[in-house]
DNA sequence: AAGAAGCGTATTGTATACGATTATTGAAGA
DNA sequence: TCTTCAATAATCGTATACAATACGCTTCTT
C-alpha cells in the first residue's frame, strides 16, 4: 500500500498537524485560519501552510473563500446528512468485504480493541471518541482497499468536525455492544448481516448524538434570549 | 450545492486543464509533469501548477514523488482492483438513492442521454467513451448528495486512467441496454433490482474492458518473445 | 570494456517580494 | 447619535529568487 502522495515532507507535517488541530477541536469550526499567523507559528513560511490548506479543503475540513482565506470548515446540516450517508455506504462495503475474510489475528485484534473501549467508556474524554474513531478505521485497513481506506478517513473526520457543531455533549457515540455483535457476524461470515449491523450501527450513531441540532450558526439565535432578559425588542 | 473549494480562479484553471488533458489522454499515464514547463505553457509560474499537482494527487491522477517532481498517475492492477470495488459500492449506494425518487424530468433526461449514447455507437471516438462515463455522473448528480457526487467523480476519472492503461482498445464500455434497463428499474423504484443492475452493470464493464491485461510494465513480458524469437534462453 | 567517481545542468523545495483585494478604523456630515 | 466614506492596516494571490537535491555525462580506474 503505496503513500503516493508525498508533496515535500515539510509540507506533509503542517498538513498532518493541522488536521490533528482540527479534528481534535484545538481549531473549532468557523475559525478563521490566516496563512501568515499559522505559518508563523509552525516555522514555515505560507507557501506550505498554502499547500496544507488546498488538501484539507478537498478533505471538506477547512473552507477556501476567494480573497478571503481559510477558515475551519463548518458543515451546514444538509451536508453533515450527506456526509452520513455516504459513511454508512462506504462501511457497509467495508462490513461486506470483510465478512468471512477475517482472520484470526485480525478477529482478535478488533476484540482487544473492543476491550479498551469499554475500559474507557464514562470518562467521556477524548480518550473514548478517539477509540471509538479508530475502531473504524481499523475495519477499513483490514480491507486492504487503499481507496476505501482513505474515504473512511476522510469521512470519519469529517463526522468529527460536524459532532463537534451539532452533536450532543456527552454522546457515547458509539455502543460497545454492537461492535461487539459487529465482529461476531464478520467472523461467521454473514455478508448480509453485517453489512445491516454496520448500517443500523451507524445510524444508531447518528441518532443518538445529532439528533439535537444545537446549530446556533444564527447569531440572532444566538442573541435573542439576552435581548428579551434586557428587554430589548427585535425587529 | 456550493462549492467550497476556489483557491483561487487561476489556480482551478490550472487544475481543470490538466485534469482534462490527463482524462483525454493528451498526457499519457506514467509522463513526467515538469513544473517550469507546464507552467510556460499555461501561462502561469510553478506556483499554480504546484498547487494544481497537490489536489490531482489526491485525487490519485497525479503520483508525486519527492525531490523528483510530478508524473500523470500509472495505477498498478491492484489499485485499479480497488478503485472499480469503490465505484461498484459508491454506484450501488446512486441506485439505491435514486431508486423511486426519479422526477418525470430526470427520468426523461436519463432517456435522452441514452439516446445520444446510442446515436454515437460504433464509431468509437473519444465521443462515445464520454458519453457513457457521463451517463454515471448524471446520475450521481441527481441524488443531490455533493460528497457522494464527488467520489463517483474521482473513481470516474480513476477509471478511465485504468482503461488507458489496461484497457482494450476498442470496447465499448458501456452498454446502452444495461442503461436502459437499470432507469427502468429506477423509475418503478424497485431499489434492490436496481442495485443489483448497476453491480453488474459495472463488474460487465470490468469484464468487457480489463479482462485483457494487456499491462506491460514488467519488462520480462515484453522481451520473453523478443528472446525466444533470437534462440535467447531465459533463466 | 565495465563500473565508479566527479562535475555541470536541470528540476524541485521553500522562502520572500509585491501588487491586489478585503477588513477596519476614524472622521465628517446628516 | 447614526450613517457614509476615505485612509490605513491586514491578508490574499501570484511571481520570482535561491538553496538543495537528483539526473546525465565525462573521465578515471581496474
Amino acid at each position: 500500500m503505496k503513500d503516493t502522495r508525498q508533496p515535500g515532507l515539510r509540507a506533509q507535517s503542517v498538513y498532518k498537524a493541522l488536521r490533528r488541530a482540527i479534528i481534535e477541536q484545538a481549531l473549532k469550526p468557523g475559525m478563521k485560519l490566516p496563512e501568515d499567523s499559522i505559518g508563523e507559528q509552525l516555522g514555515v513560511s505560507r507557501t506550505l501552510v498554502r499547500e496544507a490548506f488546498g488538501r484539507l479543503a478537498v478533505e471538506g475540513l477547512v473552507e477556501l473563500k476567494p480573497n478571503r482565506g481559510a477558515s475551519v470548515a463548518y458543515p451546514t446540516l444538509e451536508e453533515a446528512r450527506d456526509v452520513f450517508d455516504v459513511r454508512r455506504g462506504l462501511e457497509r462495503m467495508v462490513a461486506e468485504t470483510l465478512a468471512g475474510n477475517l482472520t484470526g489475528a485480525q478477529a482478535a485484534e478488533l476484540e482487544a480493541h473492543v476491550g479498551l473501549e469499554e475500559k474507557s467508556h464514562g470518562r467521556d474524554g477524548p480518550e473514548s471518541i478517539r477509540l471509538a474513531g479508530e475502531f473504524h478505521i481499523r475495519l477499513a485497513e483490514m480491507t486492504g482497499n487503499a481507496l476505501l481506506l482513505r474515504y473512511v478517513q476522510e469521512v470519519s473526520s469529517r463526522c468529527s468536525l460536524i459532532l463537534a457543531i451539532y452533536g450532543r455533549p456527552h454522546s457515547s457515540e458509539c455502543a460497545v455492544s454492537e461492535h461487539r455483535q459487529l465482529i461476531e457476524a464478520l467472523r461467521t461470515g454473514d455478508g448480509a448481516r453485517a453489512a445491516h449491523l454496520m448500517d443500523h450501527h451507524l445510524q444508531a450513531v447518528v441518532t443518538r448524538a445529532l439528533l439535537t441540532p444545537r446549530g446556533e450558526r444564527d447569531i440572532r439565535e444566538v442573541l435573542a434570549p439576552y435581548a428579551l432578559s434586557e428587554g430589548l425588542t427585535q425587529p
